[in-house]
DNA sequence: AACTACTACGAAATCGTTTTCGGTTGACTC
DNA sequence: GAGTCAACCGAAAACGATTTCGTAGTAGTT
């Protein structure tokens, strides 16, 4: 029903034109635009006077008539895809926030695109910016071979991802020494002990489990530990992972005394799948993830985890796309950031086999 | 390091103008124009060249241009407040996912932003909308007395919200029916043989909270029971409240049996809580949550609790919000939809006291 | 032949800014 | 007192699409 009402209520949000203050505050236009944009070769006194005319008048720059004219946007896209379940994992929302707070500190936008469809996820890349709608992209989950970063890299289209790829000497990243992160997990789990400790690994088509399982075999290593492929279980970042890999642990009787899991969303399953075989955490089983997610804290057991800051992250990422939308050459923003163990209550000593 | 480098790859990204596709085939601006966009006196023939012509020069129309032109912005703004650790709760990003998905089968595009200072929240709202960044919103936690309902009311920007208010009768929004679930879920726990069922509540100026507090009560009354303030702990939908109501209800020696969460975080808080306390659940204690976010199923033990689908309300929020921006009456977009109980194994009979 | 009626297209205006390029002033030099 | 130089401001173009309005041409009517 499309009334009068409406209509009338349309009426209201008239705005103020540029023109429409230049005239009240009997002024050309381009010095009104200058005055307002603090430009320099306007004096003070006219400066003041506009701005509190324009005030006045609640007059504000329509963005649609800026944004053509400076060729710019000032909003940055994220495509996640709802094939794979959207914001999938408790990190990537924690990041997404924290990344709109931290664009909003630059005075930057975000563009939240959803494509079902992952057939079409380049050609919506591509919309984006022929459009216009966007300065350029923050990609997360990156993929080892991965067509996003080669199609906007040929493009020049400025973008940072979140985590490396084959291509990372090439563009812009920030990441987390997942690695390290790892082998000092394993570490620390040996050092408690544990002589046996699988690992449920990440999505393999995501650079960064491939990372994690480095990290894995070095820990193993550097703790004169075997490798046993018995002790890794393939997985896909989800809790239902953690669960399964848990039953296939159990029915290999391949002795794990503890997992380390490839995020915290698999180690909760993991937690909770033990927990209702009758296997007691950490008592007879040792759990620890990865990202250090909030509710990660809450869980029970609380998790021992290798946490990071989203917020970090997010700012960090944040001033680089700034800088590569200003110019700045993709290699100039690579950044590596530390993980930290936090020792919680999922892991303890190795039980007595 | 703002180099040559650069500039070249900027070069790359120079799109094809209309007026350019308009020379290349020989015609005028407007005729191409009505051709892509298919206006009916344009011939068949001419279409067919033109959208040909355009395709081999990788023309895509700029929205900049087209938003000034047609002051319409085909985004739609969802602001989410830091100060509150953004994307909140799993659901508040499982929904914020689904909206996103949906808005995108309607061409439309979601504006993420995210306010640090709750004091600048409404300017936000103007800002976008006065800026012509947005041609709506779509308001998550709807507060009980919402000032920026009445902001954007009064002013006929299109909205709708997920959550009622006090004001519910004036604007467009789909809610679940909690009041209905929440005395649904007592009745279903009394059925089980609870006597003493706590209510953890939520934030209590979200609308919603008193909405679920409502209907516990009408529960209780339902079921015979007879309310006890002491069995009913204030919270704010984090886990963190699920774990203190729990502490609370142990100490008070409340003889609570069963305890009714404001959302699956506080009952997932409580749950770990009262384990770590050394209370079995469901054996001595029931627990219930609301909201059914994915990670309710994987949680020890998997959680009863109350869901509705993200993505339908995302998806009707969607035709929504296309009908309030093509000129609907917000009143003619209110709509209800229904929770479902599903029993899982954080429940269970009444332990006998 | 003259008069509609319709089809297919083009010229120019428009949306609301910012930029480019000058053009006045007045003060300040020598 | 002519010339130089800032300091301030304005006219017009530009951004790239869409819309309004109008005009050729063709066909059909009387």
């Amino acid at each position: 029903m499309r009334g009068k009402a409406a209509d009338a209520l349309k009426g209201k949000v008239k705005r103020a034109t540029l023109a429409e203050v230049a005239q009240a505050v009997g002024l050309a236009k381009p010095t009104v635009s200058r005055a307002l944009n603090d430009y320099p070769d306007i004096s003070e006194e006219t400066k003041r006077r506009v701005r509190e005319t324009a005030a006045s008048m609640g007059y504000v720059a329509s963005s649609r008539a800026r944004q053509l004219q400076k060729g710019t946007t000032d909003a940055i896209g994220l495509v996640i895809s709802s094939a794979s379940v959207g914001l999938q994992s408790a990190y990537q929302s924690e990041f997404t926030s924290a990344l709109a707070a931290a664009l909003d500190g630059h005075g930057l936008d975000l563009l939240l695109h959803s494509v079902a469809d992952p057939v079409s996820e380049i050609d919506t890349y591509n919309r984006l910016f022929q459009q216009g709608k966007v300065d350029g992209f923050v990609l997360m989950r990156t993929r080892c071979d991965d067509e996003r970063i080669r199609f906007l890299s040929e493009r020049g289209v400025p973008f940072v991802t979140q985590g490396r790829t084959d291509a990372s000497a090439e563009h812009a990243w920030i990441d987390i020494d997942s690695e390290r992160a790892f082998a000092d997990a394993v570490a620390f789990l040996a050092a408690c002990g544990h002589q046996r400790i699988a690992h449920i690994a990440g999505d393999p088509t995501i650079y960064s489990s491939t990372l994690r399982d480095q990290g894995y075999r070095r820990g193993l290593e550097q703790a004169g530990l075997p490798f046993d492929p018995e002790l890794v279980l393939p997985g896909e970042f989800s809790a239902a992972s953690g669960r399964l890999g848990v039953k296939r642990l159990v029915d290999s009787a391949a002795g794990a005394t503890a997992i380390l899991c490839a995020n915290d969303a698999t180690a909760m399953g993991a937690i909770s799948q033990a927990v209702e075989l009758g296997i007691a955490v950490p008592e007879q089983l040792s759990v620890m993830g990865y990202d250090g997610v909030r509710m990660a804290e809450m869980f029970s057991p609380p998790l021992t985890t290798l946490s990071h800051s989203a917020a970090e992250c997010g700012e960090r990422i944040a001033s680089m796309i700034v800088g590569l939308v200003g110019g700045d050459s993709p290699t100039d923003h690579q950044v590596l950031l530390p993980a930290q163990l936090i020792e919680r209550r999922s892991t303890g000593p190795a039980a007595n086999v």
